[in-house]
RNA sequence: GGCCCUAUCGUCUAGCCUGGUUAGGACACCACGCUUUCAAUGUGGGAACACGGGUUCGAAUCCCGUUGGGGCCA
C-alpha cells in the first residue's frame, strides 16, 4: 500500500466501440493501478467532433463495467474542459512560446537538442527536437488538440503513469517541451506495443471483428476474452501459467514484463480458451448464462432439467457457446438426413435394416423407467458382440437418432429424448430404407 | 521519403540484462492409444533464434551493419 497515491488511466476517444487493444490498455492501466492501491480513472476524450460516434462511449464504459475493470474516477470528458485548454493556450502565447496562427494556436517546437526520456517497458528513447515542427495546440474552432488536451487532463488529474499505445512514441518530445513550457513535472510513461491483424497492420475496424462486443456476442466468455488479451504481450516471469482470474492477474501482472513488440490478434487460441472456461462451468451455469443473454437455446420449451443434460453432453465440443444451438438442433426437431449416412463401413442395406431393426427391439423390451444412459449401454453393448465390430449396431443407430456424422453417443442422446421419440427415430430410419 | 519502435517455431511467448540449454511452454497441426462417430483425454512428433560481420575458447544472449515488419509525420 506504499503507492497509494498511483493514478492512472484509460483515455479513449468515442470513435467506435471498445475495440480488443482498447481493452488490453484499459486492462494493464486498471491492473498497474489496483496491484499498487491506486486509482484507475476513465476519461473520454471527445474533442475530435468529426469523429464522434453515436453509442461509442456508453459501449466503452458498458464494456468495461462487464469486464469487471471498474474505474474509480470518471467518466471525465473532455469537451467540459475546454475553457481550462483555452486559458492554457492563451497563457503560452503571454510566455512567447506559442503564436496565432490563422485562427489557431501553434506551439513553439525548440529546434535544437534532442528529448531523452525513459519508458518503462524500451527503456531510454532519444529523439531530435528537429524532427518535430510548431504544432497546433488549438484549433480554430476553439478545441485543443490531442497534443495539448490529453497531458493537461493528465496533470489536472494527477496522473502518474501514462500507459497507453506505441503510437504515441514519436511525439514524445511536443509532449515533453510542452510540460516544461508549464514548469510540469512528467509522468512516468509505460509505451504499449500495438495489436496487429493477421495482416501485421494495426488493427482496424475494417478487418471486422475487433470490436469487443462482437466477440461477446458470438458466444466467447468475458473471463476467456480477458484472459486471453492480457497474455497479448505479456507473460508471467516465473511460470507458464495462462489460466488467470481478474485477481491473479493484479497479484502477477508485471509492466515492466510487457512484450516490446507487436502480437498478431489470432482468434485460434481465444478459441481454446474460451472452451476452457466452458468446461469449467457448470450445465446451470451455462443455461443461466445462455438464459440473460437472450439466447434461444431451448425454445419451445422441453423440461428445464433436459437442458441442463443437452448442454453436459455437447459441453466437451464447444468452442463458443454460440455453437450450441446449431449442434444441439436434433433434440428440438426430427433429424433430417441422406439414406447413406446410416451406412458403416461396407454395410449393404439389408445389413443396415437389420441392425436397425434390431436396435428397435432392443429399445421396445426395455422399460420407461429403466431407459437411462447405464441400461441401454449395457444392453446394447451386450448385443454388439454379436457384431463383426460394434460399428455395425451403433453407428445406424446413432444416424437414426441425430442424422448426423459427428455427435455424442447414442445412449446418452436416447436417455434425454425417451423410449417413445427414440424408437420413432429409428423406425422412421428402417422406413428410408425400404 | 524523414524520424521512431521492433525482430526466437504458423501464432502467443520463455530464455537475452548476469555468454556455455538436447533453445522450454501454450495454441494450432500430424501420428498413435482410448472409441460406433465427433469431441474430451493420454502419449509421441514435425516446427524457430531474419541475415552478415565482429568480440570471445564459446554468441539466441554483447557490439556494428543490413534486411524485414510496424508506427508517427509528410
Amino acid at each position: 500500500m506504499s503507492n497509494i497515491h498511483i493514478r492512472t488511466r484509460f483515455a479513449p476517444s468515442p470513435t467506435g466501440f471498445l475495440h480488443v487493444g482498447g481493452l488490453r490498455t484499459a486492462l494493464y492501466n486498471y491492473l498497474f493501478a489496483k496491484q499498487n492501491g491506486g486509482k484507475f480513472i476513465l476519461r473520454i476524450e471527445d474533442t475530435d467532433r468529426a469523429r464522434l460516434v453515436e453509442g461509442a462511449e456508453e459501449n466503452i464504459i458498458e464494456t468495461l463495467r462487464t469486464f469487471g475493470l471498474d474505474f474509480d474516477e470518471g467518466p471525465i470528458k473532455q469537451s467540459e474542459h475546454l475553457k481550462r485548454y483555452k486559458e492554457l493556450a492563451e497563457e503560452l502565447i503571454q510566455k512567447g512560446v506559442a503564436y496565432e496562427d490563422a485562427g489557431a494556436v501553434r506551439f513553439k517546437m525548440p529546434k535544437g537538442g534532442v528529448t531523452k526520456f525513459i519508458d518503462i517497458i524500451h527503456g531510454e528513447i532519444e529523439i531530435e527536437n528537429k524532427t518535430q515542427e510548431d504544432f497546433i495546440i488549438l484549433k480554430s474552432d476553439g478545441f485543443p488538440t490531442y497534443n495539448l488536451a490529453h497531458l493537461v487532463d493528465d496533470h489536472d488529474m494527477e496522473i502518474t503513469h501514462v500507459i497507453r499505445g506505441d503510437e504515441f512514441i514519436s511525439s514524445m518530445p511536443k509532449y515533453i517541451a510542452l510540460h516544461g513550457a508549464f514548469g510540469w513535472e512528467l509522468p512516468q510513461y509505460a509505451h504499449l506495443p500495438l495489436i496487429l491483424g493477421k495482416n501485421r497492420a494495426k488493427l482496424s475496424k475494417r478487418e471486422g471483428e475487433v470490436a469487443v462486443k462482437d466477440f461477446l456476442d458470438d458466444g466467447y466468455f468475458k473471463e476467456a476474452i480477458l484472459n486471453f488479451v492480457a497474455l497479448l504481450g505479456w507473460h508471467p516471469s516465473k511460470s507458464d501459467k495462462e489460466i488467470f482470474t481478474l485477481e491473479e492477474l493484479i497479484k502477477e501482472f508485471k509492466l515492466e514484463d510487457v512484450q516490446k513488440a507487436g502480437a498478431i490478434f489470432d482468434t485460434a487460441k481465444l478459441d481454446w480458451m474460451n472452451s476452457e472456461y466452458i468446461r469449467q462451468k457448470s450445465p446451470r451455469e451455462l443455461l443461466a448464462y445462455l438464459k440473460d443473454a437472450g439466447c434461444p437455446f431451448g425454445r419451445p420449451a422441453s423440461k428445464s432439467g433436459d437442458l441442463e443434460k443437452i448442454i453436459a453432453l455437447e459441453q466437451p465440443r464447444l468452442k463458443k457457446l454460440s455453437e450450441l444451438l446449431e449442434k444441439t438442433d436434433y433434440f428440438f426437431r426430427e433429424p433430417e438426413y441422406e439414406a447413406v449416412l446410416l451406412e458403416w463401413k461396407n454395410m449393404d442395406n439389408n445389413q443396415i435394416k437389420n441392425s436397425l431393426e434390431l436396435s428397435a427391439e432392443l429399445l421396445k423390451a426395455v422399460s420407461d423407467k429403466d431407459f437411462t444412459k447405464e441400461n441401454l449401454e449395457k444392453i446394447f453393448l451386450e448385443r454388439a458382440k454379436d457384431f463383426k465390430d460394434r460399428g455395425e449396431l451403433l453407428w445406424p443407430l446413432r444416424v437414426a437418432l441425430t442424422g448426423r456424422k459427428a455427435s455424442p453417443g447414442p445412449f446418452e442422446i436416447m436417455e434425454i429424448l425417451e423410449k417413445e421419440k427414440s424408437i420413432s427415430r429409428v423406425q422412421n430410419a428402417i422406413n428410408m430404407l425400404k
